[in-house]
DNA sequence: ATTTAAATGCAACTTAGTTGCAAATATAGC
DNA sequence: GCTATATTTGCAACTAAGTTGCATTTAAAT
């Protein structure tokens, strides 16, 4: 939470959210920057933009951390809920914009779900 | 994938798979069976396991891989959703028997999906 | 221009999970 | 039951994503 200062560092990341609508990886950033920004720094930053609710994150099935602005996800009165495709083969995620229905559940307080769709992609399903 | 041995590493997991109705953590797996198991061996009997359909598994916020028993979950027609409860206060992840719907998704084969819920338990509500 | 809180880089660390290999063990065939 | 053999296991070393502490730098408020 918190103030972002309009760093070198800030202003590259968000740019590189700007250019891509879907989810990138926190590995996949670092990789993109590394001559720019340390690795370090980025971790931090993508979870400061998380925290202001600039981005969601999540992660994959194996693992990985992945960030994606917040636009494409679905926004119900109660909760987030974040619903992305990820490809078995090439390993790409996509941020999905489809409307997922998570039943209520007594006795518990939901705050966010996330939905992680697995199979093959458009290119890959050939 | 393939057969499993009874062996006594492989009845020692399983054991605690019956007493344990919810999803167990790999992490908390290898701690209980501390002294009677390698952690490597443990690892491997649980890949093993969810090979063969008799477990299956997903990450939670944390990156931890958890295993449960296939039977809480829902199996549609066309693939398996894992939806799974977690509390972000004390951690402990909850098999749902819930039905979610996934949207079909044209131009994508999609194999399986994972659901999961975030808040808080029913004692951690209070 | 000066001050100060926030941001950054770096190196060292943490930890879940994996790998290679030699030793142990379950099971099939006799 | 005994032997052969493929599977399983333990161990130590490794991998890699992500974190921490701290000294230095930088944005921006005054």
């Amino acid at each position: 939470m918190g103030i972002i200062r309009k760093t070198q560092a800030s202003k590259l990341i968000l740019n590189e959210f700007k250019k891509d609508s879907n989810a990138i990886s926190a590995i996949e950033l670092i990789k993109r920057l590394k001559s720019k920004i340390n690795k370090t720094t980025v971790y931090r930053l993508l979870d400061k933009l998380a925290d202001d609710g600039l981005l969601h994150y999540f992660l994959d099935m194996n693992g990985v951390k992945w960030f994606a602005k917040c636009k494409c996800c679905s926004k119900t009165n109660d909760y987030d809920i974040y619903p992305h495709f990820q490809c078995t083969d090439c390993g790409i995620v996509e941020c999905l914009d489809v409307k997922v229905n998570i039943p209520k559940m007594p006795n518990r307080k939901i705050t966010n779900s996330h939905v992680l769709v697995l199979g093959k992609c458009g290119l890959c399903v050939h």
